[in-house]
RNA sequence: UGGGGAUUGGUGUAACGGUAGCACAGCAGUCUCUGAAUCUGCUUGUCUAGGUUCGAAUCCUAGAUCCCCAGCCA
């Protein structure tokens, strides 16, 4: 059994019952789209996914599993300037990693254009919309305020075949990027600022990375998106809080068009908008712009860094979908703007990793321990276990000699009180070799310890005395002459502050990134059978934590571990009490 | 300030007029050939003030606080 990156077969989950299940659960009851569910997941393809979107991906695709239903996957790309064709692949490849499929049902905005424009005729000559003249800037400085109502456009009250011949002619590319919109005529005085005349189409001479240079005018999203559900049947449509204000704005332009007969045929239902809070983690930015930001900089090596929040960056750094997606479900579902402990995050990782990995020996800060009474030269296999919870993974052989590598930190010469490990005149057990007491140490002229010497019990070989002796601790240890070396990547959180964005006036989030995120160890000792470890896979160094081997920059032969996160470790704790 | 949302322990989340429960974190134990995992116990909460009711986290009234909206971004 293969431990390395899989594709879940997702399990729709027992029916949480969150807000949005039970609206969706009414609506069956009521028969409000005769029993169809028909969600989507619309990411724009301007960026990678992160773990917030991992949360509307399980609640969309669980969603329609749940239900029997569909989930789409459509790319809201109406806006050439900013996405591409990377992020598209990115994105997909990431909802497949989830374990998700969204069959044939992959869709693109960029295909409804011709749609969105028809409509927009539609609209424009039943005098709902009309081509505005004035600049962004007058638009802006004309919308008014929170409290003062908008000013009318000069152009509002144009004549309906001026404004279908302009219209026509953005199309037709006679106009400059930014001379002239189409503007829906709705209230320039409504409280919700969304309705003061927005935008529809915006002039802009970009090539698409799917249409090319077919069209020069855009839609906005607010133009495109409650279209494109109801293009797609889509029944129930789950977006994020901040879209609430624009809900009334979709329902005017969807209602407006069915009055005037260009309602879809075929979809006898217009979709519904459910807002539920994004994803919030503590030590951690999920605003796209910070993350390209991030990656731009150069503060981290790319979108898959491992320290970074997207999917990319988990897989990378070793977690695994099931954990994922096991957090996103367990987080909820709410209209409250929460911040979830990343802590949630990585104790559903270990959970995972705890019953899958198997374990291996590794020292990452070695120190020499000589066995002073084990014969030179002599070598013997010992055998371990692979993974304590899962007694089908086996067992292994571990070469034992009589210069072993322990680490730093399983001696003290001078121990602090309930130290269990190893320090003069105590003994310790190896892990599944043998029981040793410390008898002396070497030292440099610095006075820093170079070896540590013991003697081995040779009647406690595998770990246990016959005379029923027991020793207070266990430590890992890698013999000097077989021990595979290896780099070894230590992540931690990648801002130091809780709150990243909790800074001092005029200062950047930036100041918060956490200058120990990585720390590169080059020369750890590892359980010889290490060496040929294949990319992505995962195991448990015992007493440390879960690593997987880099699926980049690691080499046949040479592989490098990332630290996908640490053991919970209570004597630290205790010892950083005192 | 106009509009739209929200408010239950430290952090999240459930309870839908009838015992405030669960998870994570924290603390104290248990167990252990991983100071991991396991297992046990404990601490901590209904934003405030009134009202309705036998009974309110839940219904009503008023207030407080937080989030979102003034892109030709999504």
């Amino acid at each position: 059994m293969s431990n390395a990156p899989s594709n879940p077969a997702p399990t729709p989950t027992p029916a949480p019952g969150d807000f949005i299940r039970e609206i969706v659960a009414q609506d069956n009851t009521d028969g409000k789209y005769a029993g169809r569910v028909i969600t989507r997941f619309p990411p724009e393809p301007n960026g990678y996914l992160h773990i917030g979107h991992a949360k509307s991906i399980c609640l969309n695709f669980g969603l329609a599993l749940e239900n029997n239903g569909r989930c789409h996957l459509r790319f809201d790309d109406t806006n050439p300037a900013k996405e591409d064709q990377e992020y598209v692949d990115s994105i997909m490849a990431d909802v497949r990693w989830l374990g998700f499929n969204w069959g044939k049902h992959l869709y693109y905005a960029s295909d409804y254009f011709q749609q969105l424009y028809d409509w927009a005729v539609l609209l424009t000559k039943s005098g709902l919309a009309y081509v505005c003249d004035l600049s962004a800037d007058q638009i802006s400085r004309m919308r008014g305020s929170l409290t003062q109502p908008g000013a009318p456009s000069p152009y509002r009250d144009r004549p309906v075949d001026e404004n279908l011949d302009l219209l026509n002619r953005m199309r037709n590319g006679e106009f400059s990027d930014g001379s002239r919109t189409l503007r829906a005529k709705i209230d320039m005085a409504s409280p919700n600022l969304n309705l003061r005349d927005p935008v529809m189409y915006r002039i802009a001479h970009a090539e698409h990375h799917r249409t090319g240079s077919k069209w020069c005018i855009y839609p906005m999203y607010d133009w495109a998106h409650g279209q494109s559900d109801w293009i797609e049947g889509v029944t129930h449509s789950i977006c994020t809080l901040e879209f609430e204000n624009h809900r009334p704005l979709y329902n005017w332009f969807i209602d407006n068009i069915a009055k005037l007969g260009g309602a879809p045929q075929n979809i006898p239902y217009q979709p519904n908008q459910t807002e539920f809070a994004r994803l919030n983690l503590t030590y951690t930015v999920l605003s796209k712009r910070k993350l390209l930001e991030l990656v731009k900089g150069g503060h981290v090596s790319g979108w898959d860094d491992p320290r970074m929040p997207t999917l990319s960056g988990f897989r990378r750094r070793g977690y695994t979908p099931e954990s994922i997606g096991h957090f996103a479900r367990s987080v909820g579902v709410t209209k409250f703007d929460s911040v979830i402990d990343i802590s949630r995050l990585e104790n559903a990782l270990r959970d995972d990793l705890n019953k899958r990995a198997p374990r291996r020996m590794g020292v990452l800060n070695p120190l020499k321990l000589v066995i002073d009474n084990y014969p030179d030269g002599q070598s013997e296999d010992l055998d371990a276990v692979n993974n304590p919870e899962d007694p089908s993974a086996g067992t292994r052989k571990i070469p034992f000699s009589k210069v072993l590598y322990i680490e730093q930190d399983d001696f003290r010469e001078v121990p602090p009180p309930k130290y269990h490990r190893l320090t003069p005149g105590q003994e310790v057990r190896l892990r599944y070799a043998f029981f040793v007491r410390c008898t002396s140490v070497s030292k440099d002229e610095n006075g820093v310890i170079t070896e540590v010497h013991c003697t081995y019990d040779p009647a406690t070989r595998g770990g246990d005395s016959p005379d029923g002796r027991k020793v207070k601790g266990t430590i890992h240890w890698v013999s000097a002459d077989h021990a595979a070396e290896a780099e070894v990547r230590l992540y931690d959180h990648l801002f130091k502050q809780e709150d990243p964005n909790d800074v001092p006036d005029g200062q950047s989030y930036l100041t918060n990134l956490n200058p120990n995120s990585l720390v590169v160890i080059s020369n750890a000792k590892l359980e010889p059978s290490l060496k040929e470890a294949a990319n992505g896979e995962r195991y448990q160094f015992e007493r440390h934590g879960y690593f997987c081997v880099d699926m980049r920059d690691s080499k046949p032969g040479k592989p490098i571990f990332n630290r996908t996160v640490s053991l919970k470790d209570t004597w630290s704790k205790l010892e950083k009490k005192k």
